[in-house]
RNA sequence: GGCCUAUUAGCACCC
């Protein structure tokens, strides 16, 4: 039995998930008393390394070999659902599990505050919020994060900051991330020089500007083209003892490729090599995406090996670079043989990916085939964009055929898609 | 005590 716990630990640990669950299936044959703590293990595991699936089956399993669940296994499950976008399975599981007597806790209902906010579902969020005051519990520092960046994440930044300065107005000790939240939203709604005064003040309301503070500010002060203070931000930050991280070089590498540089933005990634920076997917994305604007496609490609090599993951937003790249030189087959490997990986083309290949298509003047990819998307369930519209209202357009694209009209409207 | 919240990368048109 000491062997078996400890065998399941290690696999656990080490992401051997087939292994852990031979193990548990082996304890539960053997009729071993096996506790909820124990199992957390493999969850947390799971949860960091993203199998929510099979998060959520082994959850049932514990369930099945009547494992004494608790709230701490069962906010682990409902954490990784809802970081997958799977709130309503989480709320159902909730609902599930106190039907069965164990209460959730006021960071249960963050989660799943949090899970519809990710959706974009605010109004869903607001309304757990409600459940959970009429349950008795108040909202924290967390709970109004939460709903601030929500509401950011839907551009809706006058309600967001209400949310922050709330934070502030009802005494809840000052937090980063609300100080932080605001200087986003500040900088988004273009009032940089209010965030650079509040970054300024924070100290005095105790509060220490971090690594997303400044990686905030940074990307604030680069999008209005002001690199001056973009370099002088990052000086002081060295300076000031917080180290840039990622995230703060990937800014950085993005500034360079927009504006075309490319020498320097991969002089960048030696530094972060040089540095020991961790090196993630939107580092390369950022540099495949501004050699493909400038039609180097060679380059691009090298660089996707390169990340292959190195064991950085492809995502949608790094297919979506390559194959827009394609897109543009007209390059079409070559863009659906990206499609392919990325569906044999296991990544759905999304609507942006979509757009590019019908804008592709647009320019070549195949309207006909635009059309055929823009049907596929109806069949594989990819949402409409406005720009999904806009790309072939303007495709037929170019070409005169007015009736089509006024027919397209019609359609946005029926499908609720707002022209802008 | 820990676990939940903030920052960076992809598409059309116009400018």
């Amino acid at each position: 039995e000491k062997l078996c716990r400890m065998l399941f630990r290690v696999y656990s640990d080490k992401g051997m998930f087939e292994e852990s669950i031979g193990v548990f299936d082996y304890m539960e044959k053997s009729g071993f008393k096996i506790h909820d703590k124990f199992c957390r293990v493999l969850l947390l595991s799971l949860n960091k390394r993203g199998q929510m699936d099979m998060c959520f089956s082994f959850f049932q399993r514990m369930v099945g070999a009547n494992v004494d669940i608790t709230v701490h296994s069962m906010t682990t499950v409902i954490h990784g659902l809802c970081k997958g976008g799977n709130v309503e399975k989480a709320k159902d599981l909730m609902e599930e599990m106190v039907s069965k007597g164990i209460e959730p806790k006021l960071l249960t209902y963050n989660m799943l505050i949090n899970g519809y906010c990710i959706n974009g579902t605010v109004d869903k969020a607001f309304k757990m919020k409600a459940i959970m005051e009429q349950k008795g519990f108040e909202p924290n520092v967390f709970t109004y994060n939460i709903i601030a960046g929500g509401l950011c994440k839907l551009k809706r930044y006058e309600e967001a900051k209400m949310w922050s300065f709330a934070v502030i107005k009802r005494g809840f000790t000052h937090d980063v991330v609300t100080f932080s939240t605001l200087v986003n939203i500040l900088s988004k709604t273009g009032n940089l020089e209010k965030a650079k005064l509040l970054f300024e003040s924070m100290e005095k309301w105790g509060v220490r500007p971090n690594i997303v503070t400044y990686n905030t500010l940074i990307d604030g002060y680069r999008k209005k083209g002001n690199l001056e203070e973009t370099k002088r931000l990052f000086e002081e930050m060295e300076k000031g003892g917080v180290r840039p991280d990622t995230t703060t070089y990937n800014t950085l590498i993005d500034e360079y490729c927009k504006k075309g540089k490319m020498e320097e933005a991969h002089k960048l990634l030696g530094h972060m090599e040089a540095k020991g920076v961790r090196v993630d997917t939107v580092t390369y994305t950022a540099l495949i995406d501004g050699y493909c604007k400038e039609e180097n496609l060679e380059e691009a490609n090298r660089l996707s090996e390169e990340m292959e090599k190195r064991g950085v993951r492809y995502n949608t937003f790094t297919y979506s670079s390559l194959i827009d790249g394609y897109c543009k030189k007209v390059k079409m087959e070559e863009a659906h043989k990206r499609m392919g490997h990325m569906e044999a990986r296991g990544l759905r083309p999304d609507t942006v990916i979509y757009n590019s290949l019908i804008d592709g298509y647009c320019k070549k003047g195949n309207l006909e085939e635009a059309k055929m990819i823009f049907d596929e998307m109806e069949n594989r369930g990819v949402r409409y964009s406005i720009v999904t519209y806009s790309t072939l209202i303007d495709g037929y357009c170019k070409i005169g055929k007015m009736e089509e694209a006024h027919k397209l009209r019609g359609h946005m409207e029926a499908r609720g898609v707002k022209p802008n």
